[in-house]
DNA sequence: TACGTTCGGTTGTCCGGACAATCCGAGGCA
DNA sequence: TGCCTCGGATTGTCCGGACAACCGAACGTA
């Protein structure tokens, strides 16, 4: 069990460029697992035909051989290559049809829908976003932050808001109460980086969100703050964190100047 | 083979109200599985176990028994309650640790995300809502409907422009282009049902979506139509709708009174 | 030509077993 | 008392096999 399987994946052009060759088209696609690593065996597999598919090995569209072949190609059992298969169909690459096979899925798409972190979005967008702490204390829930996290009304959290910018513009002003004792938290990190990427390094797993995307007129004081004119469209966002035990560990009333940032996503039908 | 195997599920509560009691305090929970209906095992198993959580029969924290156990139970293998479980942990509801179990998660949350049909959620909601059908017509494509539909800037689409409305007030204004051949559209079925709804009737499977959401002020027309002043603030929403061969089916961009409406869903972190 | 049937191919479901990785608590040791 | 080790419990990964359901195409028949 040294041997490292590295096998070519055939794979079907449905277009058919060439007639009179044989249906099945090879493409050189360089499978391989190895069994000394840690990293589980399906989870190589299926992270090989992301990267196939993201470099457009694997053009949108065409057939992948069928499991059964795949599998002993590999040297992989049939429900390790199906493991690793579906993996990819939840992730919306790869779709399954009984009786045909597994395809690529067409698409421009392919894009995170993720648990967005303003802070990640824009960096990775190129934009070098910087954040002023304007606020972070200890105070008194108010009513929509208790009911999220689930403690009495005036019951003591962490309250932190933000001003997000790039390029020296305010881009967003963001409202977070979170659990008095979740996590230590100073301005100088907070201005250096996200919330949700500090979280995630005090050992927090975030799992789920729920979040209300709404409109509305920007106030006087929300104006100044934004730079942007009393009356002006503002993009408003509620959102309850909840982390990987089913605990809450953020609420967030956030406004976003709407002539500078939109929400940007993809959905998949659960079916 | 012919019993259904019918057990009551222990389910251990970590709170511990009677301390002098065994650990595991079971819970009656009536699980059964039909092993001659057409529905898959794990299906069955796992609609089962949703609707007790649903039903508050298993709460929040709770553990489940452990799978080999459960396996016995019920007569079935662990492969195939793991995938019972494992469509659960999908949807977000149970969440399974090594060494420990498999609880439900705690949360308010537990809500649809889906790829949110505005008729189907006003619907839900208990609105009762309606639709003027404005223009239905063979047209141009314009330039962010050719790019999305990856067709020639001008080519020709199906055209369809809506109002949505819920007692007799106006919603949001709907605009959407079709690839011509899709689908037969008729304003009469637009008037009585949603875009969706007719198109997975026409055996349609939707599966995914791209959209943005961002906010601006209203015009004079849009105001007008949707019974805004000039400068309210509105919602828009751009979706490119892929169906489970890759093809785009529908690039809509429409406008929502931000004073009457704002979108509200789930994310789950995909790892 | 048009239609229905058959058949091969592929995924869907299910089983039973084996071992590894991880977590928590109990017990031993200093 | 406090720390460490060990072991039981539970999920994670992987295997090999079996049969069912479904699709498309080739084939035969009217």
């Amino acid at each position: 069990m040294s041997g490292q399987p590295n096998v070519s994946l055939p794979v079907s052009r449905p277009g058919g460029y060439a007639p009179h060759v044989a249906k099945k088209e090879p493409v050189d696609l360089q499978l391989s697992v190895d069994r000394n690593s840690p990293v589980p065996l399906y989870f190589q597999l299926s992270q090989q035909l992301e990267a196939a598919i993201e470099r457009g090995k694997l053009s949108p569209g065409s057939l992948l051989g069928n499991e059964i072949e795949l599998a002993g190609r590999l040297g992989l059992s049939r429900p390790t290559v199906r493991q690793a298969i579906q993996a990819l169909v939840d992730k919306g690459l790869l779709v399954r049809r009984r009786g045909i096979g597994t395809q690529v899925v067409h698409s421009q798409i392919r894009r995170p829908l993720e648990l967005s972190s303003l802070y990640d979005d824009l960096e990775a967008a190129g934009q070098r976003p910087a954040t002023r702490v304007l606020r972070l204390e200890t105070t008194a829930a108010d009513a929509e932050a208790a009911a999220a996290l689930a403690v009495a009304e005036g019951a003591e959290v962490r309250l932190l808001e933000r001003l997000r910018l790039t390029h020296g513009e305010p881009v967003a002003f963001l409202r977070n109460q979170l659990p008095p004792d979740l996590l230590r938290l100073e301005a100088g990190e907070l201005e250096r980086t996200g919330l949700y990427r500090l979280m995630r390094g005090a050992g927090i797993t975030l799992h789920s969100a729920r979040q209300t995307i709404g409109a509305r007129a920007a106030s006087p004081a929300e104006a100044e703050l934004l730079g942007e004119e009393p009356g002006a469209p503002l993009l408003t966002m509620q959102r309850v964190t909840f982390d990987d035990t089913g605990r809450v560990v953020e609420y967030g009333s956030h406004l976003y100047r709407a002539s500078r940032y939109a929400f940007d996503f993809q959905l998949l039908v659960r079916s």
